[in-house]
Order: C-alpha cells, then sequence, then structure tokens
DNA sequence: GGATATTCGGACAAGTTTGTTTTATATTGT
DNA sequence: ACAATATAAAACAAACTTGTCCGAATATCC
C-alpha cells in the first residue's frame, strides 16, 4: 500500500541488522534466510543502500554488510529516500506533477496534515527503536511462522 | 507513492463527473481529454468501477457513465477499496501477511494512530467536496497546463 | 601462491501494472 | 432496416517491479 516491496525488505534487513552485534560484518545470505526473503534480490538492495552511504560492505572471507552508523543515528526517512526515491516525500495524493500550496490539487489542504503525521514517524523512528522492540520478543519481523522462525534464531 | 495509477485516475475521473450535472452520461471520452490520461484505460477502470456498483454504464448513443449515487455519498475510501481491493485497510507497513495486535511487527503499534488519520481522511472526503473544491476554480484536478486546460474547459 | 568465501555487477527472466488495439454488442435516430 | 455512436470485452504490447543467475573482483586463511 504505502511501500514498495523493495523497501519494506530494505527495512526488515536493516532493523535485524541492528539487532546484531554491529563488530562483525553480517551475511547477506544470513539476513535473507531470517526474514524469509530471495537472497540474490536482498543482494541487490542492501548493494543500493551501501551505494547511498547507510551500509559499509566488504568482500572475500569475513565479509558480509554493516551498519555505517549505530542503529541510534538512523531512521525510516533516510532508508525509504534510498529505496523509494527522492520524490518518497513530496507526492501528491492525486499524482499531480506539481501539487504545492500555490497550484493544488482538491485534496492538497486535506492531506497536507495527515502526511505530516507520516512523515513525522518516520523521521522518529530509528534503527535502534525496532530493534529494541524485535530483541524484547513481543514483535516479528518476518511472515515466517513462529516454531520454523525459533529454529532458524538457533 | 500510496495509491496506484488506476486509483489515481479512478478518484480523478469521479470528482470531474462529480462537477457535472448528473442528469446525462458523461463520455469516458471526454473524461480522459479532461485529465489526459489515457482512454481506453480509463475505460477499463470506469467500467470495474460499474461493476463494483459505483457508477451506472449506457452503451450506445448517449450513453456513457453516470455516478449512482449523489456525490455527497460516495467518498474516497469507496472507490480505493475497488480499486486497491479489499486489503487495502488491513496493510502493514513492513508488508506481514499477519500483523495484528496479537502478532505485530515492530513498527505496528507506531504505524496503527497514523494510519487512523489516513482512512478517516478518506472516509470524511465526499466526492461532493472535493467537486465544490475544484468548481471554485482553486484547485486543479490534472497536470494539464494552465493555458491548454482552460480551451479545453471551454 | 593457492584455495575458499564473500560481495559486486551486469545480464537475464518472470510477474504485475499500465497502456493500446480490435472486435463485439447495445442504443438511439432516421 | 440501417447508420451512427457509445460501452464491453478480450487480446496484445510496453514499462516497471520483482526475482534469478553467473562470472569477476576481492579479501582471508593455509
Amino acid at each position: 500500500m504505502i511501500l514498495s516491496r523493495t523497501s519494506q525488505y530494505a527495512v526488515q534487513a536493516l532493523i535485524y541488522m541492528a539487532t546484531q552485534p554491529n563488530a562483525s560484518p553480517v551475511l547477506n545470505r544470513d539476513i535473507a534466510a531470517k526474514l524469509g526473503v530471495p537472497a540474490p534480490y536482498l543482494a541487490k538492495i542492501l548493494q543500493g543502500l551501501a551505494k547511498g552511504n547507510l551500509l559499509f560492505s566488504f568482500r572475500g572471507r569475513l565479509g558480509g554488510f554493516c551498519l555505517r552508523e549505530g542503529g541510534d543515528k538512523i531512521n525510516l526517512m533516510q532508508i525509504l529516500l534510498l529505496t523509494e526515491g527522492p520524490m518518497f516525500t513530496q507526492s501528491c495524493l492525486l499524482g499531480l506533477k506539481e501539487c504545492s500550496d500555490e497550484t493544488a490539487c482538491p485534496l492538497h489542504s486535506r492531506w497536507i496534515p495527515v502526511k505530516k503525521k507520516i512523515m513525522d514517524l518516520l523521521e522518529d523512528t530509528t534503527l535502534d527503536k525496532l530493534a529494541k522492540a524485535v530483541e524484547s520478543g513481543k514483535y516479528r519481523l518476518a511472515d515466517i511462522p513462529g516454531r520454523l522462525f525459533e529454529q532458524l534464531r538457533a
């Protein structure tokens, strides 16, 4: 509805990375397995995030991906700007290319405050907050059924 | 970002229809011209809305599409449930198939109130309100440049 | 240096959304 | 009955998103 699959996978992957000790790189293969997501596709997404300076990537043995900054420094908006593109913040509900305060669609004035709520949420929500929620055990990152998920986690 | 092109065209078209006298049917061709969207594609969308009981459709000479009810009775949510599908209201930001209060993604509790704002907006916004905004001349339905739009309107 | 393990990068394939074309069918006016 | 004009429906095409595969580059360990 709101986010593309690419964005959903990206957010899930980064939350997972934030739950891991960031001393050693995390393998794309491992992330894909935990999330139940196609590994080659996820790799491409992570490469994009590395190009966008959100991740470090290391090749070779002991390689993998690392968060470039601490999980408390990365919020959802930063991720989505990379995966959805820079137009993400300035979109009109009706799809008008230009929909500003001067020349607006009929929904504009109603939409602005709601959109602000969304943007505020995305900017305020850091990876750390989400990682803590997952670590508490009350929340899930992926659709994998409980038992299988626990097995993978072991 | 939030809505598919199909939904955007559908909403634009219905707003336009709500600005027209509803005694005589509106031609798909005319709507498409005003909005600057491909006519055959729009026709398909309108046919879907007719199947969903939001529009009447009449074939042959003097045919066209009509709102089935008054513009004050149709809100955006009704349209989007047809164009985006019935899952539209129950989606999870991270794309989890199941994300309810019992088994939730780590964003769930933050997302719920924001989502409610969106849903409230969509349910509260009727075609009539939007049509009036367009008729006031302050707001635009389509991306067509001002001069061309005025010419078409004449 | 060689073996191994990993990301990188690009080419390829499938699926979905968006858009086009064509033919059929219904309605009205003459 | 016939011509004109509209939607209906289905087949087709293009573009974008999503997903797959493979060879190359790179780093570590022996």
